[in-house]
DNA sequence: TTCTCTTATGACACCGATGACATGACACCG
DNA sequence: CGGTGTCATGTCATCGGTGTCATAAGAGAA
């Protein structure tokens, strides 16, 4: 592989001079700069990063480290997806900074991140993400020389910067466009609450009915999420028949994700039941393979993935720039409510009267 | 940030010995090691790699190029998700080699796969691989220098190393299966045949055909694939209402991919069609979120992702430390078919008597 | 006892860029 | 016409490791 130096003789000029032109910091004669062009070109010349970087110090280079290449060991999760908006919000907003992303992968093995990150260290990365796959606590070793670091989907208590989703605000905006629709009676199959995101969004949920005054009620409201395990679709089957045979019966299900969901509509056709005319779904992830391409569309809540990467890649930039002004604490992100036909109005005329009473 | 000088000094040695520690290419006295042990820990030092580089001329690096992160401009599009599976494949059997994966993403736009391999040859990565997202030719800059370089999931006419699924197999195994399972009259609602998987499916599932004497009805086959635009649900069904409406209809319909199954799932049952006791349905891709979450669960055809993402990596390592024994031409990979509720077994007894026929 | 032969370690140059500084050639100014 | 500034280019040292070779200290052989 040729050097500066064969591209300097060639040209017939010093590898100084063919540092400015590579670099153009430095200004070099129109003659000059011709000669080494041709002189790179014919030798198929590419420079080396490696020499480049142990003069001044800066890589370009920003490490990523995820889990959303390698699946979850438990085949029926569907993971990986989500992570990737976050990565590509990450690579959309670094690409014009003339940072290069280097991605590594976990394997789904938090552990492995202690050698990844050492990897990225001895590349001497200027900043490190750290992508979860879904919203939860982590506890990633502490790097002990500068490198900023910025957690993705995730926060630990130490207070790492992170940037994370508005669970509770979404879950809140769709219950309450719910309501606003007409819909008293909720029926919510939530996420288990180990989760972050499980508790977040059912605590959305109550703040919603009570912003509305409508009282909470328990038997509307069941944990079906066996973290994937075999059974699911039968517990759901189970909290949906019992729901249904309530005196007072939800005329909407909200369900934990959109791949519940998908069980639920399942479900509710083999139990004959129409959906939307008869009872109403609604999902969490806007997890598109699913709410877009079921019949009818499902209406859910966006999961901001892509705006999460593009905050997370600003908030890292700003701390390799060392800029003062820094946020504190976790950025959160929310994300809109996509309203699809899997839900029905109802009643828009008394609708239409709540709101006018309300605005008044 | 320390290097090796400094732990040199504080360990009270010479900075080859620390290098030799840290090789362990050289005997070292056991004081001296654990004095430079201790120095490193104490200074929380962490190797260049790029001044190593220098010397050595190995990166350790393998390059790996991808769209898989960015998802196609098309938000319908499900793309990304399959070459996840083959960037695992290739994490999996890299991560034993000491070679470190650097992932870069196209964001979908081919074209910037120029200025990422250029990256790449920055960083002296010491391998290329090529992830296109869905099997088809691709015409990717030569590199100049000897870097080698794979491609997966798709294919160019300078006869580039090349890792391809084998659907036309693949194809051929499930409509094998399904005519032993009794079916004679198999729909066939196709992928559009300008991409390679199109072609190759249907050819292979003529080849069944004819190879169980059953003869090919264009009547059965249509293209339904209208690339993720909109009235792709209504071609489908008017497809499938003129099959079922024929004096001899299809007991089963195969479809070009489990998307596909997904959107067929729902028009038989909103014409009241049940899956799999009236009709039986079949898809491919085995896209797990899809086909084992549907009710019933999607009888699919594997595409072998992760062993195609850890051939390529074998096969580069290959090309790497300079085998000789080379092969030549693509690599095809099949993946197995997946037996699953949304296919019924017609007329066991007929098949059983059918299978003694035909073995006499 | 002297001569190899390991073993353990150090000295030093070098990998391929770039930063700091120097230099020569003009142009412009008073 | 000398002083000053700008442009274009070169010289040299240096970044942080490692390959090569040298060397000192002991072990075993002659």
């Amino acid at each position: 592989m040729a050097t500066i130096y064969d591209v300097a003789r060639i040209a017939g000029v010093s590898p100084k001079t063919v540092s400015r032109v590579l670099n153009g910091d430095a200004p070099v004669g129109k003659a000059t700069r011709e000669a080494v062009q041709a002189a790179i070109a014919q030798l198929d010349y590419v420079p080396s990063n490696a020499a480049r970087m142990m003069r001044s110090h800066r890589s370009g280079l920003i490490g990523l480290i995820t889990g959303a290449i390698s699946m979850s060991p438990e085949p029926t999760q569907p993971a990986g997806l989500p992570e990737l908006f976050i990565v590509q919000g990450i690579q959309k907003s670094l690409a014009n900074s003339g940072m290069t992303l280097m991605i590594a992968d976990t394997g789904g093995v938090v552990e492995k991140a202690v050698p990844l990150i050492d990897t990225f260290l001895r590349h001497r990365v200027e900043g490190l993400i750290y992508v979860a796959e879904y919203h939860q606590k982590v506890a990633l070793p502490v790097i002990s020389d500068g490198t900023p670091m910025i957690l993705a989907n995730c926060f630990d208590d130490r207070g790492t910067p992170a940037i994370l989703p508005d669970d509770w605000r979404g879950q809140h905006d769709l219950v309450a466009r719910l309501i606003t629709a007409g819909h008293r009676r909720i029926g919510y199959l939530t996420l288990r609450p180990e989760i972050a995101a499980g508790r977040l969004r059912l605590e959305g949920y109550r703040a919603a009915l009570q912003a509305d005054g409508i009282p909470y009620d328990a038997a509307l409201v069941a944990n079906c999420d066996l973290e994937g395990r075999d059974g699911e679709t039968q517990l759901l089957w189970e909290a949906i028949d019992r729901m249904l045979r309530l005196s007072s019966p939800p005329t909407v299900f909200c369900c934990g994700n959109d791949k519940m969901a998908l069980r639920v509509y399942g479900i509710l056709r083999s139990m004959g039941r129409k959906v939307p005319t008869e009872v109403s779904v609604a999902g969490y992830d806007n997890y598109r393979v699913i709410a877009e391409t079921l019949y009818p569309p499902l209406t859910t809540v966006d999961l901001p993935y892509t705006a999460m990467g593009v905050r997370a890649a600003q908030r890292l930039m700003a701390m390799i720039s060392g800029e003062t002004r820094e946020e504190k604490g976790p950025t959160l992100v929310a994300g809109p409510v996509y309203w699809r036909d899997s839900v029905t109005e109802l009643r828009p005329a008394n609708v239409s009267l709540l709101k006018s009473v309300r605005e008044e």
